[in-house]
DNA sequence: CACCAGGCCCTAT
DNA sequence: ATAGGGCATGGT
C-alpha cells in the first residue's frame, strides 16, 4: 500500500465516522486536555461529572473553580491534579476573550497555534486537537498511532511532530472534514486492532503495524 | 498480577 | 539536544 491510498484504506474497513469527537465546542476543547495520555472511556466519566455540576456554559462554570475542586470533578480521568492546573491555565486564556469562542475562532490559525503553544500544559497534539475539532480549522493532528503506522507501514519515521504534520497536510488536501476522519479512522484503527492478541492478527491492512510485531507496542 | 490509555512538562546529563 | 521520570484512574 502506497501512503496517499492510506486514508481511502483504512476507510473502506471502517466507513464514515461521521462526527468522531463527541460533544459540544466546549466540550472538545476541556476534553482535548482530559485525554492526555488516558482512555476515552475514563475521560466520558469526568465529562458526566462536568455535565452534571455545571449548568449554562461549561467554560465560564469551571473557570470559577479553585483547581482543587476541579481536580475532584475530573478525578476518573486521572491524571487529575495536572490536569486540573493544566484546564485552569487554558481557562484563564479563554477568559481573555470573555469565553466568546468565535473571537478566538477569528484568529488565523498560526496564531491561535502559538497562543495555545503558549499555555503551560498545551503541548502539539491537544493544541491541534482543538484546532482541528473544536474550531474546524485544517490542521493535521498526530498521535502516537500516526508515528506507528508510518514508522511501520511506510518506514517512515521523523524526529519533529510537526514533520509528521506537513507530510499529511502537504499530500492530503487541507480539508476540515478530511482531516477530522483521518485522524478519527487512525485512532479508531488503533483500538480495533491493538486492544486484544486475537484481533491483532486480523487486522485487514496488509502490513499493518500491529501485525508486524504482533503487538500494540514498540 | 501487569500493562496500557486519543501527552506534557521538568530535570539531569 | 534528548532520554527519563512523574502524573493516576479504570479497563482488560
Amino acid at each position: 500500500m502506497k501512503f496517499t491510498e492510506l486514508y481511502d484504506e483504512l476507510k473502506s474497513i471502517y466507513g464514515e465516522l461521521g462526527k468522531w469527537w463527541p460533544g459540544t465546542r466546549e466540550e472538545i476543547i476541556i476534553s482535548a486536555v482530559l485525554t492526555q495520555n488516558t482512555n476515552w472511556q475514563n475521560v466520558e466519566k469526568a465529562l458526566v461529572n462536568i455535565r452534571k455540576y455545571c449548568q449554562g456554559d461549561i467554560l465560564q462554570c469551571l473557570g470559577k473553580l479553585s483547581e482543587q475542586e476541579l481536580s475532584e470533578l475530573i478525578r476518573p480521568a486521572g491524571f487529575f491534579n495536572i490536569k486540573a492546573r493544566r484546564l485552569k491555565n487554558l481557562l484563564s486564556w479563554i477568559e481573555m476573550y470573555d469565553y466568546e469562542l468565535d473571537r478566538i475562532s477569528a484568529l488565523n490559525t498560526d496564531k491561535l497555534r502559538t497562543e495555545l503553544l503558549s499555555i503551560n500544559g498545551i503541548g502539539k497534539e491537544t493544541a491541534d486537537s482543538i484546532i482541528l475539532y473544536a474550531f474546524e480549522k485544517p490542521i493535521f493532528v498526530v498521535d502516537a498511532y500516526t508515528k506507528r503506522i508510518l514508522k511501520r507501514t511506510f518506514d517512515i519515521e521523523y524526529k519533529e511532530y510537526d514533520e509528521y504534520r506537513k507530510l499529511f497536510e502537504e499530500t492530503f488536501t487541507k480539508d476540515v472534514k478530511l482531516y477530522q476522519e483521518f485522524h478519527g479512522l487512525i485512532v479508531e484503527h488503533a483500538k480495533a486492532h491493538c486492544r486484544t492478541k486475537p484481533l491483532c492478527e486480523q487486522c485487514p491492512i496488509e502490513d499493518c503495524f500491529y501485525k508486524i510485531k504482533g503487538k500494540s507496542g514498540e
